[in-house]
DNA sequence: TATGTCCATCTAGAAAATATACGAATAAAA
DNA sequence: TTTTATTCGTATATTTTCTAGATGGACATA
């Protein structure tokens, strides 16, 4: 018996259960009721099931503190960062303001991304007007877009740009929403996305000028033992990663050692 | 009939649907299936209750394209975020690094997360033992832990140091494993936590020397049509804010116009 | 014209979840 | 000490949700 053997409902209020147990270190059908609306009954079910998956360390009922409390040595079955986990330790009042700094939520339009979407789909060649930070409004471009990004912050479209004859990133919101969107096949076919099928695996140190003792509180913090910690992503995305990780601020505390290339 | 009134499961189903609609501008019954495991049947009914929901805007099924297409003029349900909505739009190949640049994931100890977690609840004090990046490890110390907080990329742990005499923000990966975690009640009240209890109202404009034309994309990027953006935390967590944000950046193009402060 | 794909719908039946009731252990209040 | 409240577990019958499997329609492509 395994937790993917299970139905999606069932498996998500698992998870949570799993989460619960894993991080705040007990749990009560009482939380699953509450987060997922279900009855008293099928709450003690779930607990039946998650003590039968939970075989190496399974929770035990105390029944002076009136809860389950997880094993000292508890093993996730579904491991979490603590950051994904938060609202699992985060007191949830409306009206108040959140316990968690807001975000820097960058908009879009909907309109404007579903028809990069279809563009994608289809493989079509798309015509778009584009505000650059440094270069202003254009008068309209064809690209062809080929899939969308992340660097944490916010979506970024790659694109094969004609104009410029290589594989850009572009901002969804500086994209015109009243651009044609006009759809066109693609006539040759495309050049290799080389950047985007390059492995950057970057090798970090705890920044120079640390005492040994901040370099280990460093690498405990990041979770690596040794002289570097390991980070690999996309060389199409490798532009972002110095500021999304402050490695360009003062305060930084870790550096880039080396950076290896490979193909994917 | 609302979105409140359906079950847990086929909520979570309709708001996944409704993502797809907004974003993708475009949905199947595979999607559902898919993603949810459901059967053909179950994800056709999905589908007709979500048009009776949709009543001010339905999406429309297009024989030829054989998919649902959102009108042009859809109203999410449920609106989110691009963000949030990121893995909706992000073809996910396994193997293959992910399209997401990877985020610096602080690491943390469950027993200890727990621990504290624990003396929250019970209100109790909680014996650590913790190292400060500038003064180095201590010898222990009792602290009287609040709530969880988080600036989006670390949790932190609010607590009343009785060394110092006041609230601060502790790091729980900097709290040694190996702490005894003794508990013992508070012998007098504690303070009120006023940073906690106060909220703090940022206003930020598009950062001075940009040209006009700059300044117009950095407010349609952020979502705001006046002179100020007006984004509201607490003034505890105010600290972590320019960083967050970047405004201590060179390439900041937001930076802080005034900020008012007004108790909850 | 044949084939494949996507939709919808029907029915019977399985599975999941509920409502309700009962009993036990514990802590705190009366 | 007794009562109340909270938490657990379990059992029953019932309702709701979902599936399996079959049928048919619209459309595109070969």
């Amino acid at each position: 018996m395994k937790l993917d053997d299970l139905k999606h409902a069932q498996r998500e209020r698992l998870i949570f259960l799993d989460r619960c147990l894993t991080w705040r270190g007990m749990a009560n059908r009482k939380d699953l009721i509450d987060h997922f609306g279900i009855s008293t009954a099928q709450a003690a079910l779930d607990f039946r099931v998650y003590l039968g998956l939970a075989h190496s360390s399974p929770p035990t009922y105390d029944p002076v503190r009136k809860t389950y409390i997880a094993a000292s040595e508890h093993e996730a079955l579904a491991p979490s960062g603590l950051t994904e986990a938060f609202d699992i330790l985060a007191g949830v009042d409306e009206d108040t303001p959140s316990s968690a700094l807001p975000r820097p939520e960058r908009k879009a339009d909907q309109r404007t991304i579903a028809f990069l979407h279809q563009a994608i789909r289809s493989g079509n060649a798309v015509h778009v007007r584009y505000t650059s930070m440094s270069s202003g409004a254009d008068e309209g471009q064809w690209i062809a877009p080929t899939r969308f990004t992340s660097d944490g912050e916010s979506v970024h479209l790659r694109a094969h740009s004609f104009k410029r004859g290589e594989y850009r990133n572009y901002l969804p919101i500086r994209i015109d929403p009243d651009s044609s969107f006009e759809e066109k096949p693609i006539d040759k076919p495309l050049p290799e996305d080389v950047d985007w099928n390059t492995r950057a695996i970057i090798w970090l140190r705890p920044k120079t000028g640390l005492s040994d003792e901040q370099a280990k509180v460093v690498r405990r913090e990041f979770g690596f033992e040794g002289e570097w910690l390991r980070v690999e992503t996309r060389k199409a995305l490798e532009f972002f990663f110095d500021r999304r990780w402050g490695l360009d601020t003062v305060g930084a505390r870790l550096e880039r050692a080396k950076t290896d290339y490979e193909p994917i």
